[in-house]
DNA sequence: ATGTTTGCAAATAGTTTGCATCCAG
DNA sequence: CTGGATGCAAACTATTTGCAAACAT
């Protein structure tokens, strides 16, 4: 924990953030935390020790952690929903630029075997690989 | 398409769902779209020849169809985002009921190669196995 | 000192809900 | 006919933005 906390005041740095109170708070809720919080979810924990804390800022703080890869930002990513009446076992890419997704399908990624414990402890009802990367046509039109 | 649309209406019959002109229309413009489409996507799509659909029906309708199973709800499901501050390569399960996310590890999973052709054509900057089904809790508290 | 970060408030976006009307079966 | 489906409006939830005040360096 002291140790993780040393690593992220130096990543910090780094990237030219500044070591605040809040972002330390955030920080420490998200490793404390196997729930894969939500912004909501962590701004209500820090909250209890912490009242003045508003939610834009864990918003903001989050994005930023995110933009520097100090963390991770998974699963409902906030955009809309979206839908898929492919209903054959396929796999996804994902265009981190423009949000594409590319419905593509492998025979190794399909007949992948679902672990042992979880087998036992879950009812898997779906199995599906995502990668994600940048898309052929925004690594030819780059911007920066 | 003709051949889909029968089968369409198979389904819905079977599940005691009307078919509609809107159900046929969100259908239809479902599986001749290769984006993934939002329902934003396609009310405005359906909008230009049928004025007068309301996106309400438009995310009705879609919820139903994947309650039902005739399509899938993919990426960002619309809750809001969550955060993950585990670097290490890892997988995830999901709970379909609780939406609680549960980290695995798997070296078979990690060691997954990425197929050719997407190699060539993209840039992957990250992969990971997401499973779906019922986690031990909501498995023991089944409500129905 | 100074430029970043924060908190507040307001705006925006996506989704959901209540209800009266409409229409497929 | 009749119950489920639709359209409208309003509520709700998550997120983003502008701006002045506060604070880390």
């Amino acid at each position: 924990m002291e140790e993780e906390l040393k690593v992220f005041e130096k990543i910090c740095h780094e990237h030219g953030l500044k070591v605040t109170p809040q972002r330390m708070a955030i920080y420490k809720e998200l490793i404390n935390s196997r729930e894969h919080p939500s912004a909501v979810m962590i701004h209500e924990c820090i909250r209890k020790y912490y009242p003045n804390i508003s939610l834009d800022t864990v918003n903001r703080t989050l994005i930023t952690f995110a933009e520097i890869g100090l963390i991770d930002i998974i699963e409902g990513r906030g955009d809309p929903k979206r839908f898929d009446p492919n209903l054959r076992l396929h796999h996804h890419f994902r265009c981190i630029r423009c949000g594409e997704i590319i419905d593509f399908y492998s025979k190794e990624y399909d007949s992948l075997k679902i672990p042992e414990e979880l087998r036992k402890k879950f009812i898997i009802t779906g199995k599906r690989v995502n990668l994600e990367g940048v898309c052929d046509k925004c690594r030819s039109n780059k911007q920066e």
